[in-house]
RNA sequence: GCGGACGUGGCGUAAUGGUAGCCGCGCUGGCCUUAGGAGCCAGUGGUUUCGGCCGUGUGGGUUCGAGUCCCACCGUCCGCACCA
């Protein structure tokens, strides 16, 4: 019978649908497993081959699972909300809803084809009022709290509301923008508006005038990771620095659980090194430095502690509110002009300059530890949100300080014994401190002869004790903003009372994305959303009049933004847990059920956005009661890009000759990308090439041994390099069993590489052969023969193997294990063979196998069937044991494979002097031996 | 600059510190076929006087034994980057 591949796949696809076989409820009498893929954003490509790899990985790992006995959770949802669809909405005016859910509607056929266990019934899509009710009410709920810094979590905004009428500032603990002083009668004394700008400063989600990254391209503001070396990621526009009046989630605040979180996942250590590099925690003191002649004092943030006696000068960020204070008349001029020439510079040209520039503000700042006066200058290399926007300039021993020193001429002083800086600096923390303070300087506090390590830790204490300043953590992570001038997202549940923005009250959930006629900004400069008519008027305030039982002459307008494309994928995985629930989020009992994704699969590109932002909206979640794990994601795997293999014709330029790839050095060529469709085995479809463009039909071709060979390029898949991979294609030549196995089989998940369709046929073919044990011709050939111990020990090998391979995703060499089985097993048409052979194949190619199945006579589904036990005693190695003693002193057991004499391993062991000496007089217990050498040795 | 990962045949890759190159592709030879982009069998790191010898980026080290562990260097890739 031949593996009609086809019918075999359809049949069960539709069965699989027909009997919802992959359908999950929550039961308790079963251990479940969380099983998640990172959601896709249904693009208008479809999708190509490098999507399924991580599909198929998790697919695999999810119905070995279920054929252990686990109850597995297993969906699937789009991330809909984006700028593609809304870029093509303003192209063409065809609402993003339309193409949006025409592309869904693609991927899922895509999918489907691919034969993925999701259970459909929870598939969740952003862009779903039902869905999107819930990103509204946990914007709400952050708004509504803030983050206390003392009890590390999130707390009701209205219990600080209490602290501050009751003590203003004082012992206030809450993660803030600003540090803010006030008193009790000064709060109490404050109006509504002022009472609601000063909160702002706590609440988690926050609206603020604060720096922003300005994409004008875009015409949005954007996160930073949405932001590359100046350049918007999507679509490569510059970005800017802005002030503006925007939202923020405090991200900031969850930095230390963030990184005290990563000690308790399994996720690989360079994905929670570029999480530690992005949060940034650095330790160090905050230190005051007294301004001359007056009565103010500027603060300071510095990891280097130590080398407080070689401040040479004060640096302020441009941006930063000190240097309008500290500006004196006779500079004002040249103040004004240099931060007005650093305002117009992009993020990338401030940034790509590295020159060091810089005026000085005409004021000095004391020195708290010698007393000495240093001047205080502007210069943009200080960054304005970073530590306090001011840095101590000590030119010895920061690079950055050092050239600064260099172009203006301050003093350089080394503090450590040895160092030469005279044509760099030594930043380096290591070294024996000196001059600090220098001979003859008089100071409290004395560092010299003490190593650098220790010197920094006397400093901060120093510090502290004599209130000069406090010890002080920093992180690099900044606030998210989190609005976006843009049609295409989740409009934000808040409107404007006089002025005040307030959340419209949960029972009005959700606001729901109202139609508008064009997609750009209105031309007042509002967001698209002020191109509404009906929305904010009629429908939706009038709900907010009646809930709040407000005068209903009133008319309050709403925010215009949306929320980021981070928002609907912060929360998804819980969602899943209970979809279609709309009293809470996802219920208690659901949560209580299935509390944490145990494995998620996606790509490394969301290493600082999507995996951070998701882990702090668990946190608040957790916070809140909500959920109950305080880490989302326990296990993660990043599967590599499959890059695209081009290929290429050479032609001679100026004619419209085509010359074969191994001739092209005798000519003078000009290389053109190919359809990859025309091209196998790099042999290239000369008909099918002539018909692609007029250009081509009357081409002429240098063949070498009758074949017109193409040359090749690992690039990105794309279809201008026309070598995009599409699934359906391979599925249509193959099957999806074949795709499935050769994707897993192209080498680690993990890895990036380029798709390469060379070895598809072996993979084919193993199928084929497998396909093969069962039939005789056209009849079945099962058997009910008893297994040979060599066929057992095979059947256990792989066993074994398979599962471990799958536990430690190492699906390629899972399988090669099942090629060497099958060519150790040949024609073996045993039962008790195929049958646990099958169960083992189910998760990597489940349509043959279920058909495999089906035909051993089993008529449920393979899907319930249980993982084969592994029997160790099949496994153990042909060997002998043999007393072997030489000189009457060593003597021991040998464990030998049986084809080996004893001859022959006295004479490995003579041989080696050496082991014999160590072997002397000790006791022995084991010597393994192979062939020509001894391999273990076990005393 | 800081942090991380990696370097093995013609190619993708495999090797709990224990016979390096499993499995697949490709290639060579044979069988079978009207035919082959089908199937089956055998071979396939280099070198060799057929005993061996040499081989995992380079150079050292630890070990009875190193692709694997340690040190230095070279190279490739990734993340962060005027973060004080």
């Amino acid at each position: 019978m031949e593996y009609n591949f086809r019918a075999i796949e359809q049949k069960w696809q539709e069965t699989w649908k027909r009997e919802k076989t992959y359908r999950v409820e929550t039961d308790k009498s079963k251990k479940k497993c969380y099983v998640l893929d990172m959601f896709p954003y249904p693009s208008g490509a479809g999708l190509h081959v490098g999507h399924p790899l991580g599909y198929i990985a998790s697919d695999i790992y999810a119905r070995y699972k279920r054929l252990q006995g686990f109850n597995v959770l297993h969906p699937m949802g789009y991330d809909a909300y984006g700028l593609p669809a809304e870029q093509y909405a303003i192209k063409t005016g065809q609402h993003p809803e339309k193409t949006t859910m025409e592309n869904i509607a693609r991927y899922r056929e895509q999918l489907d084809m691919i034969g993925l266990c999701y259970d459909w019934d929870r598939e969740v899509k952003t862009c779903d009022p039902d869905y999107y009710k819930w990103t509204q009410w946990a914007f709400i709920k952050m708004f509504n709290h803030y983050y206390d810094t003392k009890a590390c979590k999130a707390k009701p905004i209205a219990d600080l509301e209490k602290h501050l009428e009751s003590y203003g500032t004082e012992g206030l603990t809450a993660a803030g923008s600003k540090e803010l002083f006030f008193t009790a009668e000064e709060w109490n004394a404050m109006d509504v508006k002022a009472k609601s700008d000063t909160l702002m400063n706590w609440r988690i989600a926050y609206k603020a005038e604060t720096m922003v990254n300005w994409c004008p391209g875009l015409g949005t503001v954007l996160a930073n990771d949405e932001v590359s070396e100046g350049l918007s990621v999507r679509g490569g526009y510059p970005v800017e620095q802005r002030k503006m009046s925007q939202w923020s989630l405090r991200v900031s605040a969850y930095a230390q659980r963030l990184l005290d979180g990563l000690e308790t996942i399994d996720w690989t250590s360079s994905l929670k090194d570029t999480q530690r590099n992005w949060i940034g925690r650095s330790e160090g003191a905050e230190i005051k430095y007294k301004i001359k002649g007056r009565d103010e004092e500027i603060t300071i943030f510095t990891t280097r502690a130590d080398t407080v006696f070689g401040v040479s000068f004060m640096v302020l960020a441009p941006e930063s509110e000190w240097v309008k204070k500290l500006t004196t008349p006779e500079h004002e001029a040249e103040v004004a002009e240099y931060v007005a020439e650093t305002k117009k510079k992009t993020e990338l040209e401030r940034k790509s300059q590295h020159n060091f520039t810089g005026v000085a503000t005409g004021s000095y700042a004391i020195n708290p530890f010698t007393g000495e006066e240093v001047p205080i200058w502007v210069a943009e290399y200080v960054i304005a949100g970073y530590g306090t926007g001011a840095v101590m300039g000590v030119p010895a021993h920061d690079s950055r300080d050092y050239e600064f020193a260099k172009k203006f001429g301050f003093k350089i002083k080394s503090l450590i014994e040895g160092a030469d800086v005279s044509e760099h600096s030594v930043d380096a923390k290591e070294g024996i401190v000196t001059n600090s303070p220098a001979e003859g300087l008089e100071s409290e506090l004395n560092l010299n002869g003490l190593t650098v390590k220790e010197a920094i830790e006397k400093t901060k204490r120093f510090v502290a004790e004599k209130g000069i300043g406090q010890v002080k953590v920093n992180y690099r992570i900044r606030d998210a903003i989190f609005s976006r001038q843009r049609y295409w997202g989740e409009p934000f549940p808040v409107y404007y009372k006089q002025g005040i923005p307030t959340m419209v009250p949960e029972e009005c959930l959700p606001i729901e994305l109202p139609q508008v006629d064009k997609y750009l900004p209105t031309e007042t400069g509002e967001p698209p959303l002020g191109n509404a008519k009906v929305w904010a008027w009629d429908e939706v305030n009038k709900k907010i009049v009646e809930n709040t039982k407000i005068d209903n002459q009133t008319v309050f307008p709403l925010d215009l933004n949306t929320m980021p494309g981070f928002a609907g994928s912060s929360a998804y995985y819980l969602r899943y847990m209970d979809p279609r629930n709309n009293d809470a989020l996802v219920s208690q009992e659901a949560d209580e059920y299935w509390q944490c994704v145990d494995l998620y699969l996606g790509g490394i590109e969301h290493a600082t956005g999507h995996l951070i932002y998701s882990r702090v909206w668990n946190k608040f979640l957790v916070d809140l009661g909500v959920a109950r794990e305080e880490e989302p994601f326990h296990k993660l795997i990043n599967q590599g890009m499959i890059q695209g293999r081009s290929n290429f014709v050479y032609r001679v330029k100026g004619t419209n000759t085509y010359v074969s790839a191994g001739l092209k050095d005798q000519y003078d060529v000009q290389p053109i990308h190919v359809l990859i469709d025309f091209v196998k085995n790099d042999v290239l479809d000369i008909e099918a090439f002539k018909k692609w463009s007029p250009e081509y039909s009357d081409a002429e071709f240098v063949l070498e041994d009758g074949k017109y060979v193409c040359g090749w390029a690992v690039e990105k898949m794309s279809k201008s390099m026309y070598n995009v991979v599409n699934p359906d294609n391979v599925v249509k030549d193959y099957g999806a069993d074949t795709l499935r196995l050769y994707e897993m089989f192209l080498g680690p998940i993990e890895q990036a590489k380029p798709w390469d369709t060379k070895g598809i046929d072996g993979v084919h073919r193993f199928l084929r052969k497998f396909w093969a044990l069962l039939w005789d011709g056209d009849t079945l050939a099962i058997n009910e023969e008893p297994a040979t111990q060599a066929e057992l020990k095979t059947l256990h090998k792989t066993i074994k193997k398979i599962g471990e391979d799958i536990e430690n995703f190492s699906m390629n060499t899972a399988v090669s294990a099942f090629m060497i089985a099958l060519n150790e097993l040949k024609v073996c048409r045993k039962r008790s063979i195929l049958e646990p052979l099958t169960i083992l194949l189910t998760p990597f190619v489940p349509h043959i196998a279920e058909e495999a199945w089906h035909l051993l006579g089993h008529t449920t589904t393979v899907c319930d069937a249980s993982w084969p036990v592994l029997e160790e005693q099949y496994l153990v190695e042909d060997s002998v044991q043999m007393p072997i003693s030489f000189n009457g002193k060593v003597r021991f057991n040998m464990e030998l494979p049986s084809a080996m004499s004893k001859e022959n391993v006295e004479k490995t062991v003579l041989a080696d002097e050496r082991t014999l000496k160590q072997l002397e007089g000790k006791s022995i217990k084991k010597v393994i031996v192979v062939p020509g050498r001894i391999v273990n040795i076990v005393c």
